[in-house]
DNA sequence: TATTCATTTGAATGATCATTCAAGCTTTAT
DNA sequence: ATAAAGCTTGAATGATCATTCAAATGAATA
């Protein structure tokens, strides 16, 4: 019944940029076959549905970025000039169009948000979680007497992720990069101040 | 071939509303034929096909905020007492659940962005405009001297629609009155500092 | 080598979709 | 009242979709 002939990462990655490119619905079991190598048959045998594909794509999607935020803040570096860096890096993705050019948590919940509230719970907790962790972080940044303000961590956490879902938003319309990090750089010092 | 039987503004309404509601991609003829109380005949006679009644409630959708935006803007009112109205009037629109609780534009624009041109450059178009014409409420407030501030009007307007595009994310994941007026304030102060 | 068991495979299934169109109906003009 | 024209209607069409399943294949054991 399970089975792990495939690479599961790799497998899951595929799905993932395909979601992200044609959006759930549009991608049809066809592209995911193609995309991810495997038959039908063993995609309804690993994870049950193309629902269930998105499910595990959401989880990898969920670990992906968690490393790859961890891997911004190294111990050894100032936390705010890393989260500069970070910003940094989500501005240069908003213009990278090859790639993920939208988050996969935010365009499937903006998709689905209605139809389907399991995955809607499960978006939204990754959202939740990712903004607690930079809370963490700003919370680190007051410690260490980096960051000098008043607001609440979790106030501040929230305005900052504000601000990118709609960078990422504003990125869709109009994809400059002066623009772009002007934007950044003005919800940085925001955060600052 | 034309024809003008049927209440049109009434049609692309209700039109607005399905497409709001399920995204473009899941609301099919028969919703459509549903809620317009049109046939199929009907609908391809007056917009060609599906995606011609999309481009028509787009175009209705321009006019209707349009329209509500500058109401929101009496020349008998402080222009910065009004864009709070404003503001607060948004957050109130993304805790209403039952009504359009995304803006179609941004729905549509995060659906369909990648698969269309014509229809994403519509859309950007829509909210370049509506971007441009808070620019222009903002530079009247910094002629009448409500509001003081060094920053460009084009700048700040960017500004206050990245934080609304965000904010209207964040309501999906985290529906709750003080946390949106909360992030809604503080956009509205980094305006004006 | 022969046999058994699990996995892979892709064609078949049934549902749903956007779109079309011919028949029926209403309206208008004579 | 009669005829012509256009509009309404909803069933039919052909395509595409997610899903299933029986046959083919390969691996493992004896």
């Amino acid at each position: 019944m399970t089975n792990a002939q495939f690479d599961r990462e790799q497998v899951l990655r595929a799905a993932m940029k395909a979601f992200m490119y044609k959006g759930y619905g549009k991608t049809s079991m066809q592209d995911l076959k193609k995309v991810t190598g495997l038959h039908p048959g063993s995609i309804y045998c690993a994870f049950d549905n193309k629902r269930g594909l998105l499910i595990a794509a959401l989880e990898q999607y969920r670990l992906d970025r968690s490393g790859e935020f961890q891997a911004f803040f190294p111990s050894s570096q100032p936390v705010m000039i890393s989260l500069k860096n970070y910003l940094n890096d989500i501005v240069q993705g908003c213009l990278n169009c090859d790639a993920p050019q939208a988050c996969l948590l935010t365009k499937a919940l903006s998709e689905i948000s209605e139809q389907d509230e399991e995955i809607q719970q499960i978006i939204a907790h990754n959202l939740q979680a990712w903004q607690q962790a930079l809370a963490e972080k700003l919370e680190q940044a007051k410690i260490q007497h980096e960051l000098t303000t008043t607001r609440d961590s979790d106030h501040l956490a929230r305005f900052f992720v504000m601000g990118i879902y709609g960078l990422r938003t504003f990125a869709h319309t109009y994809p400059k990069t002066d623009v772009l990090q002007q934007l950044a750089d003005q919800l940085y010092s925001d955060i600052c101040a």
